[in-house]
DNA sequence: ATCTTTAGTTGGGACGGTAAACGAACTAAT
DNA sequence: ATTAGTTCGTTTACCGTCCCAACTAAAGAT
């Protein structure tokens, strides 16, 4: 069994090689501290094999000793940790009011975590792209002053992302057809690591399988909660993007045709029930609508919810039904073991998921022998970025390794 | 790059055989008849690589040489083709109504395609057992009469199957929690090639990758069309299955929540818009609804829509646009390439296609920039069983061949 | 002090892919 | 008829990787 994708490729040693040293990599993620000989027990790979690789990956500084164990019959056992400090990998976002930056290092401890408020003019990518690589340079100077060497760059944006990295249409930001990550690779001057650009929402789930709660789920679907709404989904351990990238429109689909106006022109989607400026709507009829004050809108619904208002639970109540009604068709076609619920439906998840649970039972058909669970995102606004630099990390999970030494890095 | 799956399992040499025997096998069902000089050229392995694979395969008897090329420069080359003679896959299917038989040999020529009649007692699986087994020896017989090998047996069965070969749920059936696997693996007196039990939809669009007119495309759905609607979805090339197996629940999406009750026990699900019994209620009011006659209801249907008929054409009319919301949610949440009518709709596809085309394309978000196509399935009814053909054929593609000689096979 | 237990290394063997050289078998040109 | 050129497929030597078994190393147990 080996690593890489299937396809018409022949396999050699190098194959052999790289998934075997992908597989020490993670399981040295999942159970370091621990030592060759455990690695040999655990994975069947043999006692010599072991030790070959695991020179091979301290030469190329991914792997520590930490030293002996103690107190055992027999002899000591060198321990081995992943080595966290020579290189980081990176994740941006950029969103209707913000950029984000994440960096983590290759154990998934986070090295930086910043924010900044931000607003694009619709139309003109230009200026945003700028701010994003100016966010990206001061992020990889921090880093390399650190001394680590940045793997790998995946920038999160909140629309449809064709498999080049080309934004085909991003409803929110304004863009049509902007080819980010030619714009970004040239802004920041041809960066030796790899650029890659990719839907929040896959990216976002990325990091739920890897850093949240539902972590090592292998099918699994999260739901960015915002103006709008997408789903990134996990089946069977792999991003599920279809045939062009555009899975996981989750905000458009239809719920009922003679239900309100949404934003594409369409009736009945989803996001016109459950989409962040409906849930306001709903919620606080008099409230302003202004995208700088989704922040402070969506606290004072917490608030009024916490505090028993009797409106703002009904319109939670209802938002959860819609919800759990959209998930039932996630459950029902894609069977995940549990959707996690991200944006402002991770704060109201309390008041969201009892009635969205009612409803999915209700609607889905394998909900006695197997349902889907819905469950509050344990991660903060910074899913999508985190994701980013864990598709960094997850390229070197499956065998892509930088070099031993300070060769030229493969792209 | 190895064809087998990712996994925490070390790859060794033996994968890397395995991984290039599969890649020749597969070049030589899509491109056969070919040299081993075309091989290496193709797949980037080496010419001697190729021979010593070839050698390998020829032993197996999975390759056969057929003669010489004639007419061109050079020395001629010794032409290569799958040989078809010594083995072969058996795909059985089980439905309400008929049994049917479907066996492949290694090129994906058809040996036999067998159906018969049959009316099973809901709560009483045993005697469709029976039935089934009965079936089985009587295929696996001839089949070995004609000297071939059974490489593999996959049963396909209208329910909802987990990983284990237990069909779970079977409305048409009435089936509950039965062990199909285990119960026709013991009635077959443990027979010597592996026995798979799966849904039939999933069985259905692997024949469609393999055989149909969208052979290859690897973001397909197929859709069966009968008393009940199940998706066989299919993303990155691979058969989407979910955390339980129980992905792909297309005729219980709810479309209206105000809609005709369904079998389910809910309402508005898509089932009681376009499963076959709501179509025939709706284009031929006057008719009795007997699971035994749905064949000459159908072909009626099918008469009245060429004769133009204005209350058989609205019906259509009218499924295929429920049919066309359906997909739209498929579309939405999965983004396949193409979805292909089966069952029933694959006759009255010329009536349905029109309006759900354009009611996907109203509803789908990336329907200008990558929409999905709605296509009639090429394959008759048995498309099911042969798809549980093609799955055995899958595996052999995928590395898992029989031995050389006589030696016992790997189970 | 010796035995037992466990960790990790070493050397030999097998296997499979690679590269280059070679013979075989044909066509084309002389 | 002879020679040159082309292509096919095999042969040979080589190299990298994994496995196995034997070994050394370092601790506690007796």
């Amino acid at each position: 069994m080996i690593t890489r994708d299937s396809g018409p490729q022949p396999a050699d040693f190098a194959d052999v090689r790289a998934t075997n040293l992908a597989v020490v990599l993670r399981h040295l993620r999942s159970h370091a501290p621990c030592s060759r000989a455990d690695i040999a027990a655990t994975t069947g790979l043999n006692k010599a094999t072991v030790s070959s690789l695991v020179t091979d990956l301290i030469d190329r500084r991914l792997v520590r000793e930490v030293g002996m164990t103690e107190n055992r019959i027999g002899r000591p056992a060198m321990m081995l940790v992943l080595d966290g400090s020579p290189y980081a990998a990176v994740g941006l976002e950029i969103n209707t009011d913000y950029l984000t930056a994440v960096a983590l290092d290759l154990a998934g401890e986070r090295l930086l975590s910043w924010r900044r408020a931000f607003t694009g003019t619709p139309g003109q990518p230009g200026q945003a792209i700028a701010s994003l690589a100016a966010l990206a340079r001061r992020a990889v100077a921090k880093l390399e002053r650190e001394n680590r060497q940045v793997l790998g760059l995946t920038v999160a944006v909140p629309a449809l992302v064709d498999a080049d990295g080309i934004v085909e249409l991003a409803a929110g930001l304004g863009w049509h057809q902007v080819d980010l990550r030619k714009s970004l690779t040239a802004a920041l001057g041809d960066p030796p690591y790899p650029l890659m650009v990719e839907n929040d929402a896959n990216l976002a789930v990325l990091a739920e399988q890897r850093l949240g709660d539902e972590a090592g789920t292998s099918d699994l679907v999260y739901l960015t909660g915002g103006s709008s709404l997408r789903a990134g989904i996990i089946c069977d351990g792999r991003l599920l993007r279809g045939a062009r990238g555009f899975a996981g429109e989750f905000g458009h689909l239809p719920l009922d045709p003679a239900g309100p106006p949404c934003g594409c022109g369409r009736r009945g989607c989803l996001e016109a029930y459950a989409g962040l400026d409906a849930v306001i709507r709903q919620a606080l009829p008099d409230a302003a609508l202004s995208p700088s004050e989704f922040g402070p809108h969506v606290d004072e619904i917490h608030r009024l919810a916490k505090a028993g208002d009797a409106q703002v639970l009904a319109a939670l109540t209802e938002v959860g039904r819609r919800l759990g009604h959209g998930i039932s068709m996630l459950a029902n076609l894609i069977n995940p073991a549990c959707v996690t619920l991200g944006g402002y439906f991770t704060v109201l998840a309390p008041w969201l998921i009892p009635p969205a649970t009612a409803e999915l039972e209700s609607r889905s058909v394998a909900a006695q022998c197997g349902g889907t669970r819905i469950v509050a995102s344990a991660l903060d606004s910074s899913a999508a970025a985190a994701g980013g630099a864990t598709r960094v990390l997850d390229a070197i999970d499956a065998g892509v390794l930088p070099p031993p030494q300070g060769a030229p890095a493969a792209r």
